[in-house]
DNA sequence: AACTATTTATAAGA
DNA sequence: TTCTTATAAATAGTT
């Protein structure tokens, strides 16, 4: 990017590669910067110039933070003992990498819920707030769309008795002796537990709410334990 | 770099910035290894996306090098005990447990980020909205106190450092020749999160503080499923 | 995953 | 260094 292609090797002049050291590397933190802001991302970058002097970023959590992350997660010991990674020891890196993911989703969680706050600083308590009214709004406005859709099923469903009924009672009135109403069956939505569900046999969307994906957190996501 | 100017804000379209996740993880990994072959400079990155993935670089030294040789030079107190190896028969089972809890706590990180809530009914979606205003109280509160506490420091120093330069002057008026100015140590709060730091002591102090720092997300919000 | 219209980054020059 | 400018690269939006 520049006046005449690059070649990607040293760049043998001192000065230039001193010059060139400082733009791209500005051009770097920034880039750094913006992945982690867009896209929601976690960087730490360090550099050493040729000379030896240390640049380094990191987004929110302190270089600290995110390099402590890495090593839980990359699950260094790769050079210190590479003893027959069998099945066993290989299950064991991954528990710990696993175990490493839930301490961190905890953590999260619990921001999230308010609470720990005391490590955050002003500037994470911010994030935090912003991120939880983009939640709140995205779930108000489902929740309207939810209880919209049961309003519209259940006036449906009215109609349909309604019309039903009228039926019946024509049929009753025509001497027909065995009254074959149509059974209905279908409970009418329960306000609350399951949403929406068409009356008609047509459309059905989507199944029935499942029941693991649990209204408020499990016991074990909140506290520090684990079961067993 | 593209259709249109880009805000320096989170991506909101998860799709979006899943792809343009991708694409500039590629271009800042290729930056990084640009600057470290043309200008000789030794270059770690280590980039976690927002679903909890890692990614690293390190040009010759390990990452393990990198790291260590910016814990030398920055010098922050290193604790990581790699300690608590657990026994290596019930580890298989462990991850399998580990990884269903990883994968609730998903759900549930994601439907506090009102994300995915197309199986919730009413109640559970009220449930969230009351449990996020909640959280949002807190935060908020919370938010308040370290401003406000973040002030009455500054405050503080402020006035300390009055006094100190009133002694001062009251000393030269005095003709007392050494002038024994306390030494200052109490820093204020940092407002901000850890951004650019030099340590080296040549040239070069550029690197403005990024203006903006991201939103952080629950770090992986989707289980499984990584894009190549 | 490819393709472009554009925006950015930056190599050279001043 | 810093600014300017011509050009190479990166990439946002689209297909």
């Amino acid at each position: 990017m520049g006046r005449g292609r690059v070649q990607l090797k040293r760049i043998e002049n001192k000065i230039n590669r001193q010059v060139t050291f400082s733009k791209r590397r500005a051009g770097l933190l920034k880039k750094a910067n913006e992945i982690s802001v867009l896209c929601d991302a976690d960087v730490a970058l360090i550099v050493f110039s040729s000379r030896g002097k240390l640049t380094e970023y990191a987004n929110n959590s302190s270089m600290k933070g995110v390099i402590q992350r890495y090593e839980r997660y990359s699950s260094f010991g790769r050079e210190s003992d590479r003893t027959s990674l069998e099945s066993k020891e290989s299950c064991c890196l991954e528990s710990r990498k696993l175990q490493a993911m839930v301490d961190d989703l905890h953590i999260n969680i619990r921001h999230m819920m308010g609470e720990d706050l005391d490590t955050l600083s002003t500037k994470q308590l911010e994030q935090r707030e912003q991120q939880l009214e983009g939640a709140l709004q995205r779930i108000r406005s489902r929740k309207t769309q939810v209880m919209s859709d049961t309003i519209a099923a259940l006036q449906k469903e009215l109609h349909f008795k309604d019309t039903n009924m009228a039926h019946e009672r024509t049929l009753q009135r025509q001497s027909s002796p065995l009254s074959l109403a149509i059974p209905f069956s279908t409970t009418a939505p329960q306000f609350g537990i399951c949403q929406n569900r068409e009356v008609g046999s047509e459309d059905e969307r989507r199944g029935p709410p499942p029941g693991r994906t649990n209204t408020i957190l499990p016991h074990w996501m909140l506290p520090r334990q684990q079961q067993q």
